[in-house]
DNA sequence: CCTAATATGTAGCCAAGGCTACATCAGGCG
DNA sequence: CGCCTGATGTAGCCTTGGCTACATATTAGG
């Protein structure tokens, strides 16, 4: 067990977050990258099916500003994780699993935008940023959220 | 130039934000993703300089709880983009342009936490959350965030 | 009822960001 | 002063999320 081995060494001295909590942390914000994309195709679903009565690939891709070819691959993964059911030519629907998922996310995102509106952000600002940061907000945050706008 | 074709119908009846600005929205999101990554690692590394003096592959990559050849990968990228330079076995440094990025990264960092912690987020789980929001908070949220901070 | 326009689906390409496995380098210790 | 160990680098694989290009369905309209 050697002492000052160069390539031993680890631990710096000063001030940063411990390392397994930092390792930690960044797993937790890559995870939530990863399931970022999944929930704003649900949440866009939804909200097609509950506006225009359908969501078909076309539609969500133009929302999405993306190729009608990326939307497709990427229902097929909702597909996989059982969120969403679809036959061809026939449009996307969302399973009971999908909808409890657009419920839980589109609520998030209203308190989201509404803590950004309550704290001076303006409001089309806090529409656009809470896109992002709607995915990073964990359950804890988000009562907090609710106390703060409820108290204020 | 028909009325009603079925597979030429868009704009669904009800309230939704108009098809151009989701679109823009989401573009943007994905660039913020796609950038985030980068952003952490040089915030790391700018941290590593500054408190243990040199910023090593097999640490980054503990630090990140990813394997060493992750981290070399995003290394590399971090070069590609003039963000960092390294020598074969001589450690990570960051160029001024890292440096300038590392510092307003962090600087955004902090605001991010001191604003959940302000409206009453547990100082912990503002840490955690903040990993994942920061990279998605705009210039004017910002702004908004540092005026409500300094009035209360 | 045909057909052209549009929507849908499929295939193949690319880059990013993970991984494991293997090869090479550097340096502290015996 | 050589070697063993840990750090570094390389190669190859996978998935995701983009894209374009091509092929196939559907359906409105004439």
């Amino acid at each position: 067990m050697p002492t000052t081995r160069r390539n031993t060494r680890q631990a710096p001295p000063l001030a940063m977050p411990a390392e397994p909590q930092q390792a930690e942390r960044h797993r937790e914000a890559r995870t939530a990258r990863a399931s970022a994309l999944l929930e704003d195709y649900v949440e866009l679903i939804d909200d097609l099916l509950a506006t225009g009565g359908e969501a078909r690939p076309t539609d969500i891709a133009r929302r999405f500003g993306v190729s009608h070819a990326t939307a497709i691959k990427a229902i097929a993964r909702l597909k996989a994780q059982g969120l969403a059911h679809a036959k061809p030519y026939r449009g996307v629907f969302l399973t009971d699993a999908g909808h409890l998922l657009a419920r839980r996310v589109r609520s998030r995102h209203r308190l989201v935008v509404d803590l950004l509106v309550a704290v001076g952000v303006p409001q089309d600002v806090a529409e656009n940023d809470a896109e992002g940061i709607e995915h990073h907000v964990s359950d804890a945050a988000l009562a907090a959220f609710e106390a703060f706008l409820r108290q204020r």
